[in-house]
DNA sequence: AATCGTCCCAACCGCAACCGG
DNA sequence: ACCGGTTGCGGTTGGGACGAT
């Protein structure tokens, strides 16, 4: 239990005063035991007020000032991948915290990926989570149609993964197999090769998952989603201009790269 | 100049995980 | 195994800044 302070601890906005009384008695007696940084550095805060002051803005090293084009198209690669894991996210983009992530993602970010195409929903990593277990456990829906022969989904043929229609996460297989969190961050990282087995077929899959249209709850579609795939020709085409002008072209376009050789590429760096 | 509306970010809250006794 | 204290995480909110009217 949090020691109490005398009266109802200080809220609002930290002042310089205060701000530099965390500082020093950080400094000098270290992180941690936040409870009882409040009633020994006579900061009137409660400890956690004073840890999230110390990790969000007076840790040394805190890089503060715009995101770069590279930490922004990092943080959409992680998102799409881990969903809201901030803390995760902020890990590997250094001198940003996760609170920053967070507001940077929904105030800039979230906009830019969920508000083109009307009834486009916000990116849900358990659909990216499912396509992983869903490639593992069921190749036949998009890698192989029941003759066992390669098909290429159509707007005739495209069967969203989840044969049921699950309208909720919690509807998701989640005890199936993925891909673990550090695995992820590596591949989007480029520290590690793309995952093992990953065909075309799968990253489509997968990026189609991304985009987490409204297909779940009624594949009709009220808003068109017709998309043709013609591997044939490296190509993709949709009856609608490319999902977003930041997101989509980043993981459909680079996924093909300008070679022909689309087979063997991911979408992963 | 005053008011209103919107945007953005720092800070708060609740919950869960972790840890030591 | 249980319990109490601490820490970490993600969602939410309050309020300052700023532009529009």
């Amino acid at each position: 239990m949090e020691q109490k302070i005398k009266g109802e601890p200080k809220r609002g906005l930290w002042k310089a005063e205060e701000d530099m009384i965390l500082k020093n008695y950080v400094e000098t007696h270290g992180e941690g035991n936040w409870a009882t940084v409040s009633k020994r550095s006579g900061l009137k805060r409660g400890g956690k007020s004073c840890r999230l002051r110390w990790k969000n803005y007076l840790r040394p090293n805190i890089k503060r000032g715009e995101m770069s084009k590279e930490e922004e198209d990092l943080i959409i690669r992680m998102h799409n991948l881990l969903g809201n894991r901030w803390s995760l996210i902020a890990g590997r983009l250094p001198g940003r915290t996760d609170n920053e992530v967070k507001n940077y993602w929904n105030t800039h970010l979230n906009k830019k990926t969920c508000t083109v195409l009307g009834k486009r929903k916000s990116i849900d990593h358990s659909t990216t989570q499912h396509i992983a277990n869903h490639h593992n456990n069921n190749n036949n829906t998009i890698d192989q149609n029941q003759d066992g022969n390669r098909s290429t989904p159509t707007a005739e043929n495209f069967e969203p993964p989840i044969s049921s229609s699950p309208k909720t996460t919690t509807d998701i297989d989640e005890g199936s197999v993925d891909l673990d969190d550090e695995k992820k961050m590596k591949q989007v990282m480029g520290e590690e090769d793309p995952i093992d087995g990953f065909t075309d077929n799968t990253w489509m899959e997968r990026t189609v998952q991304c985009f987490n249209y409204d297909y779940y709850d009624d594949f009709e579609l009220e808003t068109p989603f017709m998309m043709m795939m013609d591997l044939a020709s490296s190509s993709l085409v949709f009856d609608e201009e490319p999902f977003t002008p930041c997101l989509d072209s980043f993981l459909l376009f680079d996924a093909f790269g300008t070679g022909s050789d689309v087979g063997t590429q991911s979408f992963l760096p």
